[in-house]
Parts: C-alpha cells; sequence; structure tokens
DNA sequence: CTTAGGG
DNA sequence: CCCTAAG
C-alpha cells in the first residue's frame, strides 16, 4: 500500500505535469490520431446563454457516452480516422448531427449508430427541457466522458487541446455538465477548477472533470458522498442495468472503475486515478484485490497454486495490453489505429493503453462463457504484436508514465503495478476467481507467448464442451430404460457436470471442473474425484462392446471424445472396476438389482453389469484381436437384449 | 503414445 | 486416481 501510495503520488505528479505537456505534445504533434470523442452537452438559453445540461441529461449521455466510447475506440484504434461528432440544435428546435470523418476509414456504421442514439437523447431531452444543447462551444465545464483521453496526452486533448487543434483528429468527447448536483459526486467530479489542478492548461482542469483525475480525493469524496440510492443509480447509467448490490464500496469501485475503463488506455493517468480511487476502496474492504494483484506479481512462489496462477495469468495479461500499448503509444501516440500504425509513428499521446485489457477485464467480470475466448485471444495478440517494440518513448511525460507504469505491472510487485492495473485485476477477481481461469492459467503459466495457444487452446475446448452437452443429453434422452434404475444418479450427475463446464470454456480446457493441484513430483493430481455417471458407465461399456476390451484409446476417440477429462487410463480402470464388480455380482444374480442399490456403493445398474459381464466373458473367451472387432461386439451387445436397447 | 498392472 | 513398466 505504502508504494502504491507512493506511486500514486508520482502519477499525480506526473499527470498534473503531463498536463501542460499533454498539451503541449497535441500541439506539437499535429497528428494525433486517436483522439477521444468529445461530446458537449449544452444546453442554450433563450438568451444564447449556454447552459450546463442537467444532471440527467449528463447522465443519460453520459451513459451513451460511456458505452460509445469504447466502440469509438475500437473505432479510432482501427483506422485513424478522426472523428468529430457534434450535436447541436439549430434554433428552429431540431436536433442536427454532424459527424465529421477525418479518415474514411472509421466505422461509420456504429459511430452513426452512436450518433442517431445520440440524437435521440438529445431529443428527449429537448422535449422533456426544451432547451437547446449546442455542441462545440467551449463550455467552462466539460466533463470528459471519454476515458480513453486516458493517456497522458490525450487527457488534454479533451477539451482544451481539441478546441486549439481542431485539425487534430483527435476526437475528445466531453460533457457539460451541470453545476447543479443531483448527487454531490458527480458535481464534484464535475468541477474541474475546484480540485484539480490547474496546470496551465484548462484541458487539465477539463480531464480533470469526470476522470477521477483531479485528485484522488475528488473522486473518492464523489463517490464516497453518494448514497447508495445514489450509487445505484450511478450505476445503472453506468453500466446499463440495475444492481442489487448493496455494498456501497463495491458500488463505487465499480463505478470508479467503469470510469477508468471507459476511459481505457490511458493507464497511465487515468489508471494512476482509479488507481488512486480503487486504492481508497482497497484499504477499506478490497484488499484483495490488490493483494492478489501483488501475490501474482510477486511471489512466485506462493504456495496457492490455483490462486497464484489466475493472478500471475492475469498479471501477464495485463503486462502485454501495457507493453501492446506502449509500443503504440511510443509509435503511434495517439493513434493507436491499427491502421495506422504505418502511418502514424511517433509521438502522439498514448491514447489507449490498456483498452484490450478493460475489455478483457469486463467480460471476466460481466460475461461468462464463450466471449472470453475470443477477447482473450485478440488480447494475447495485441500483445504479441505489441512486443515488437519496446524502446522509444515519445514523450518524456508519458514516457516517465509508461515506464514507470509498465515497469510496475510487468514486474513490480509493488503497488505502483497494482495501481495500474488493480482495476484490472479487481474485476478479474471480484468476478470471482474461476476455475477457468485458473484452469486456464494453468496451461500457460508462464508466458505470455502462450497467450495464442491459450486462446487457441480454449477455443478448441469450447467446441469439445458444445459437442459433449449433446452428447451427453442424448444419452441421456436416449438411455431412459437404463435411467429408471438409476435415474438419479444419470440426471443428477449429467446435468451439475455438464452445464457447468460448457458455461465456461475455460474450465472446459483444462479440466472442467476438476481442478488439478501440482503434486511434489510435478504431475499434476485431480483434486476431485470425478465420479463416473452412469452415462459414462454406459458410454464405456458401449466403447468396449465396440472396440473390445483393451482398445481404450480408441474407445475414448469414440465415446469419450467430449470428455476432456476421462483418459483412456480411466477408461481401463474403470473398466477393471467393472468387471470386478461384474464379477462379484454374476455370482447371485439375485441380488444384484437390490444389492447394488442397497449399498449404495454400486450406482451401476445391474443390467450394465450384467453386460459388463458378458463382454469380459467374450473377450476371454475370443482373443481380443478376434474378438474386439465390431461384429464380436455387435454380437455381444445383440446376445443381451435388454442391454442393447441403453448401449 | 498406448497398454497393462500395481499402488 | 496415480504411477510405472513394457510394447
Amino acid at each position: 500500500m505504502e508504494t502504491v501510495v507512493g506511486i500514486e503520488d508520482n502519477d499525480d505528479g506526473k499527470f498534473e505535469d503531463s498536463g501542460v505537456d499533454r498539451s503541449s505534445s497535441a500541439l506539437s504533434s499535429p497528428k494525433q490520431i486517436s483522439n477521444p470523442i468529445v461530446y458537449k452537452l449544452v444546453r442554450v438559453e433563450g438568451d444564447g446563454r449556454l447552459v450546463p445540461a442537467t444532471d440527467d441529461e449528463v447522465m443519460e449521455v453520459g451513459d451513451f457516452l460511456e458505452c460509445e466510447n469504447s466502440e469509438m475506440h475500437v473505432v479510432a484504434d482501427t483506422g485513424q480516422s478522426l472523428e468529430c461528432i457534434s450535436i447541436e440544435r439549430s434554433s428552429s428546435g431540431n436536433l442536427r448531427l454532424e459527424c465529421s470523418e477525418g479518415t474514411a476509414e472509421a466505422d461509420l456504421g456504429k459511430l452513426n449508430a452512436k450518433l442517431q442514439y445520440i440524437e435521440q437523447i438529445l431529443e428527449k431531452v429537448k422535449e422533456e427541457e426544451k432547451q437547446r444543447v449546442s455542441c462545440g462551444s467551449p463550455v467552462h465545464s466539460h466533463v470528459n466522458i471519454d476515458s480513453q483521453c486516458s493517456a497522458d496526452k490525450f487527457p488534454v486533448v479533451d477539451g482544451k487541446v481539441q478546441s486549439e487543434n481542431q485539425e487534430t483528429p483527435s476526437i475528445a468527447s466531453s460533457l457539460n455538465y451541470t453545476h447543479s448536483n443531483q448527487s454531490g459526486s458527480t458535481d464534484q467530479c464535475s468541477r474541474p477548477s475546484e480540485g484539480v489542478i490547474e496546470s496551465g492548461s484548462s484541458a487539465s482542469a477539463v480531464y480533470s472533470n469526470l476522470k477521477p483525475d483531479l485528485s484522488m480525493s475528488d473522486g473518492e469524496i464523489c463517490l464516497d458522498k453518494l448514497s447508495i440510492r445514489e450509487l445505484h443509480e450511478l450505476f445503472k447509467v453506468t453500466f446499463g442495468r440495475e444492481t442489487t448490490v448493496k455494498d456501497k464500496q463495491w458500488l463505487k469501485r465499480r463505478i470508479a472503475m467503469s470510469l477508468t475503463n471507459s476511459c481505457d488506455v490511458s493507464a497511465t493517468t487515468f489508471i494512476v486515478k482509479d488507481n488512486k480511487i480503487v486504492r481508497k476502496f482497497e484499504d477499506n474492504s478490497g484488499n484483495m484485490n490488490a493483494a492478489s494483484l501483488i501475490t501474482s506479481e510477486t511471489m512466485t512462489e506462493e504456495e496457492d497454486v490455483n490462486f497464484k496462477d489466475s493472478s500471475a495469468v492475469k498479471a501477464r495479461e495485463i503486462d502485454d495490453n501495457q507493453v501492446v500499448s506502449e509500443t503504440k503509444l511510443r509509435n503511434h501516440s495517439m493513434g493507436y489505429g491499427l491502421e495506422d500504425e504505418n502511418h502514424q509513428t511517433d509521438q502522439r499521446a498514448a491514447k489507449r493503453i490498456r483498452k484490450p485489457t478493460k475489455r478483457y477485464i469486463e467480460e471476466l467480470s460481466e460475461n461468462e462463457s464463450r466471449e472470453h475466448s475470443p477477447r482473450l485471444l485478440i488480447s494475447n495478440r495485441t500483445a504479441g504484436h505489441g512486443h515488437v517494440s519496446p524502446t522509444s518513448y515519445v514523450r518524456p511525460a508519458a514516457r516517465n508514465a509508461f515506464s514507470e507504469l509498465r515497469t510496475y505491472v510487468t514486474r513490480s510487485d509493488s503497488l505502483g503495478g497494482s495501481d495500474v492495473q488493480i482495476p484490472c485485476v479487481s474485476r478479474v477477481r471480484r468476478s470471482r476467481p474461476r476455475k477457468d481461469i485458473t484452469s486456464l492459467m494453468k496451461f500457460h503459466p508462464i508466458g505470455m507467448g502462450e497467450a495464442a495457444k491459450l486462446s487457441n487452446k480454449l477455443l478448441e475446448h469450447s467446441s469439445d464442451a458444445d459437442s459433449e452437452i449433446p452428447d451427453n443429453v442424448l444419452k441421456s434422452s436416449s438411455e431412459p430404460v437404463k435411467e429408471k434404475q438409476c435415474p438419479e444418479t444419470g440426471t443428477v450427475e449429467l446435468r451439475p457436470e455438464l452445464r457447468p463446464k460448457r458455461a465456461d470454456p475455460f474450465s472446459h480446457t483444462s479440466d472442467d471442473d476438476i481442478v488439478t493441484v501440482p503434486t511434489a513430483k510435478g504431475g499434476m493430481r485431480r483434486k476431485h474425484h470425478r465420479a463416473w455417471t452412469l452415462v459414462e458407465v454406459i458410454k464405456l461399456v458401449e466403447g468396449v462392446s465396440r472396440c473390445g476390451a483393451g482398445r481404450w484409446s480408441e474407445i475414448k476417440r469414440l465415446s469419450f471424445s467430449s470428455y476432456s477429462y476421462r483418459t483412456s487410463v480411466d477408461l481401463k480402470d474403470k473398466w477393471r472396476n467393472l468387471l470386478k464388480a461384474s464379477s462379484a455380482l454374476t455370482p447371485s444374480p439375485a441380488d444384484d438389482g437390490i444389492n447394488s442399490r442397497k449399498h449404495g456403493t454400486a450406482p451401476i445398474p445391474e443390467k450394465i453389469l450384467l453386460r459388463v459381464r458378458e463382454l469380459a466373458e467374450m473377450n476371454s473367451q475370443v482373443p481380443p484381436s478376434y474378438s474386439s472387432n465390431k461384429f464380436a461386439a455387435g454380437a455381444g451387445s445383440l446376445h443381451g437384449g435388454d442391454r442393447s436397447g441403453y448401449l
């Protein structure tokens, strides 16, 4: 924590400094490609005066903007296009949207959609308040919604810079927001002048507005002041959904993160800010996040492997992102745009260092499932890409920030690193350390290079999982007869195991539910026994009947392709057990049914055992080579009328 | 790598 | 389930 503080301070200082730097840099570099989009929401009074929009307006817009940002970022990233969207209300009262694109490459579709959305919002506002909104006019207070500006340089861009450098394609979104405050938090945040640093550039002020940048204290205060209800509202606005969480800390952190994330890349500044905020939270309640981060990064040797792995992975990911961002920053400074790479080179503000991260995080926290893999993949990819050039830094200020940041992130155990990344980490963690992740981690505990691999793996697994589900379902449905005997087994087992797995691609990968723990020897051992389900047993028996006992690998391929666990060895072992059971059972057929059930030890239906015995006999009678073939198997199944049903 | 068998 | 030897 101490470290963190220090870092924060640095960042802040840097940030402040950077404020100036940023402006200068922005000015200096004509080409800042990716600028945040700035939305200014202002109402024009009858007399032509500009009035800050109301909170509601702001909120709405803000929400929108935030949402947009992410997408916008993408656009910007991909293309350098500069897009300037202005929403204007004509005197007639009509709302007009203007969209100018610096580059044709930009994704207009998205932009337009968003614009429309904005338009709607504006319309709404108009109707409700009958006020006019004009954009482009500089307002004293802007709320910078777009976090993208995150980068040191960017922040500046938003308000002033942009106005100054119109040529710059940067898009900044600044929201003007009413001073009247609904909630103190917003208000305070919005007021840049108050808290923040007045670095010579107005930009800083603007920048500070939404971003916690001002000062942690501001940001914190803002959130802190809010009541839970207010926080809920804010949450809703931010995430577009309600939350039932009553934990104030959680809400605050979440919101703060959201803001940060939206800023995304700006890792440095923003993150720092966030960090502060986050950090504060941490102090109160969120130690875990920081701790986890630290742990992962710092302690490699932690005993808790799972935990460590997961965190490590996360850290790694972050690193990658950071690296990438860094690289990009250096190369493209502001424009992160993929396309831009060639074009832009040097120094632009680094805009989005961590966009990927953000997304990744978001996903982790909010979505489970498949989306993950893709994202992960992307991020990995990006990271890889970024790797290439680590060397030159664009601006001193930025550089410092980055370097510091990076350092921390990368290797650091110190809080500083955590600071920057904490948001991410915490998010991830918050979502809950899922086994999937853990498993994922396992796969690529070591290097990011593996990331790609990992992602691939995940994908594969996911596909497997898919196949698996159907398979299971099919089986269960197809084998009603058997289930009769032990309905619960089939049903219960099947559902729980399979379902969960499917949900998680990751878990799927390594072992689904089963967590493996490293053994002293180095081998991974299954933590939990995977109880053999009736379905599995049936499959096994069927497989044996088809392929013959001993051809486990083949059986596995045929019947257990969907089960990533259950190795051929497992099949063999299980078969061995089945044989044992069947042989034991054989002597007293009478008790079969009863016996197995009563004991409870043998959930396996008698029928199956019977069949097993038959198979065993068959095998014994006929040499495996001969009998093992399909024909023999078919005969066997035929032999037992009952069994054929379930088989 | 897959089997087979023991622990 | 794990581990190991053997083909």
